[in-house]
DNA sequence: AACGCCGACAACCGCCCGCTC
DNA sequence: CGAGCGGGCGGTTGTCGGCGT
């Protein structure tokens, strides 16, 4: 450390800003070490070689933490936070270089399902990697599996612990009324909230946002069966319980007592995937079977957020995730599902308005959904979405509320019912979330299309299949442009309560060695946003991308 | 072969948060 | 109660390599 420094100011003098500084730290190191600590700044960028030896032998000699003594005590110009991180992420001795592992990245994939983008927790089941490693692994697959238009959960994520999931414990949850079909399909289970009040209105804040940020991640099991996260971990599904609660994340802490997840609830209710069950129906048995269709209803844009909640109101993206495609798996098993994640990641960037700097996004997400909301539910008591609606966008005005305005503005307005609000559209009949006629119709006429079109595997090389773009809001309403298409039958199974019987399928089955799956024509993100049809999401589109919105 | 484009990846920064004192 | 600190995460930037022209 201070032998390295004192080399290191004798040294060459020519700055290096590339990486290559790190393999030339002859140069760089005397560059540093002149130019930052003559003039008390801290040096930022690229570390030398040097710097690395000095942080290096701080740590060996006096431990790891206490990171801002690093400056003091070695000389070294970097604040206390960049050797934590250099440290952490390039000079710890046991971390694990090199590509990930297919077994790296099944895991990476589990975890994320079951945590959402919780690197660091992630990286703590993953030895050897750092959650910026876990981070930039995730995001780059996340991107192109978003550009080929594949979903970002491979199926066999989503249920390859499906026989697990009857012998899993629900926490807060009836678990008598889990049921798990045979067929490798989900059935949502009959949630049954304790002394729920749900006043007409399903209202289930942002569970998704439970510790562990999500919804599949309830203690002792989740809606997601412990498989969705399980092959290696034989993890008794951890409920994940974060190490620090944000302020965005408040919620109840949950300390093994399931109630305090399910506080004051005084009616129960039961979630149903199904598009043709009233949630109150309590015909679960024949519901959908699709878990996350129905997880949808969590987001379903009439969860009152009109009563204050304590839930986190950031929902974590796997939760999201996870219910987008599942509940997109409904329409289209095996189309690509091109913009969901899209979706999902503007949903997650605005679940955090009112909370943090994500205001920005509020303008692109609310636009996404907002649309279909106006469209159909007139009386949603979810306050959140109104106020950023474009105003240019058409909407159903006649199921516009009347106190839309008073909407609007609603800094406290859970995104999480935004995001709810997009996913309604595939779980439209939750209690409380009356579907208007044409929704309801629309639902059904879809479901029994689907039951025509049977189990047909999808093509995959169809690329007009590919193309049908579930994350359009309106893509069940819109049904004329693509349902028409034979095409598209693949799209749909035969599944009596959903439209997609095998949500396998609609998952994709490739996820591993994905590039194999480039053969599926990519649908750059947000190019689902183009409503076909009826050209309404060109608008959102187009506002969403005005000035806040990159 | 040279050039430019683009995607993948690594690395860093900034903001935010909770904890501790 | 506030400051300092460590830590988490999102976003950005820079580099590199592949590919097409």
């Amino acid at each position: 450390m201070l032998i390295s420094m004192s080399n290191m100011t004798s040294e060459s003098e020519d700055v290096i800003t590339s990486g290559d500084c790190v393999t030339s730290p002859s140069v760089d190191e005397v560059s540093t070490e002149r130019n930052m600590v003559g003039n008390d700044t801290l040096k930022k960028g690229p570390w030398t070689s040097a710097e690395d030896a000095v942080l290096v032998d701080y740590v060996n000699r006096h431990g790891e933490g206490n990171w801002n003594a690093v400056q003091k005590h070695s000389g070294l110009s970097r604040c206390g936070k960049s050797c934590r991180l250099r440290w952490a992420n390039h000079l710890r001795p046991d971390l694990r270089k090199g590509a990930f592992t297919p077994e790296e990245e099944r895991r990476i994939i589990e975890l994320h399902a079951k945590m959402g983008n919780k690197w660091a927790r992630m990286a703590v089941e993953l030895p050897g990697r750092t959650d910026n490693e876990i981070k930039n692994f995730w995001n780059t697959r996340t991107k192109r599996r978003q550009r080929a238009g594949l979903p970002i959960y491979p199926h066999d994520i989503c249920f390859q612990t499906n026989d697990n999931a009857q012998t899993q414990n629900m926490v807060a949850f009836d678990t008598s009324h889990v049921e798990i079909l045979p067929d490798n399909t989900f059935q949502i289970p009959a949630v049954e909230f304790k002394n729920l009040e749900l006043n007409q209105e399903f209202y289930v804040p942002n569970i998704l946002d439970l510790p562990g940020g999500s919804l599949f991640d309830l203690p002792g099991g989740s809606l997601i069966p412990d498989g969705l996260g399980s092959t290696s971990c034989n993890d008794s599904f951890h409920f994940p319980v974060p190490k620090r609660v944000r302020r965005s994340d408040s919620y109840p802490v949950f300390d093994g007592d399931p109630n305090e997840y399910f506080p004051t609830v005084d009616q129960s209710f039961e979630i149903s995937s199904s598009y043709d069950q009233n949630i109150n129906g309590g015909d679960i048995a024949s519901s959908s079977s699709c878990l996350f269709s129905g997880s949808h209803a969590f987001f379903n844009g009439n969860t009152s957020s009109s009563e204050p909640i304590s839930w986190p109101q950031k929902m974590e993206l796997p939760s999201l995730q996870f219910s987008t495609q599942m509940g997109s798996c409904n329409a289209a098993p095996s189309s690509p599902l091109p913009s969901l994640e899209s979706v999902d990641t503007l949903i997650q960037q605005s679940m955090l308005i009112g909370q943090t700097k994500s205001d920005r996004d509020r303008g692109l997400l609310d636009a996404v959904l907002l649309q279909p909301q106006n469209l159909r539910t007139p009386k949603s008591n979810n306050n959140s979405e109104a106020s950023v609606v474009p105003r240019d966008i058409p909407t159903d005005s006649s199921s516009q509320p009347d106190d839309w305005e008073a909407y609007g503005g609603d800094p406290m307005s859970p995104l999480g019912n935004s995001a709810a609000s997009v996913l309604s559209e595939y779980t439209p009949h939750l209690s409380g979330s009356p579907l208007d006629e044409h929704q309801s119709i629309e639902a059904i006429s879809v479901k029994h299309e689907a039951e025509e079109f049977g189990t047909k595997q999808s093509d995959r090389e169809d690329e007009k299949s590919n193309h049908i773009n579930c994350s359009r809001p309106d893509y069940l309403l819109d049904s004329p442009s693509w349902f028409g298409s034979s095409s598209n039958t693949a799209a749909y199974g035969n599944k009596d309560h959903c439209l997609v019987s095998d949500p396998i399928h609609a998952l994709g089955d490739d996820d591993f060695g994905s590039d194999s799956d480039r053969h599926i024509s990519g649908s750059p993100p947000f190019e689902g946003l183009h409503f076909e049809s009826t050209g309404k999401w060109d608008d959102i589109s187009e506002i969403c991308r005005g000035p806040g919105n990159r």
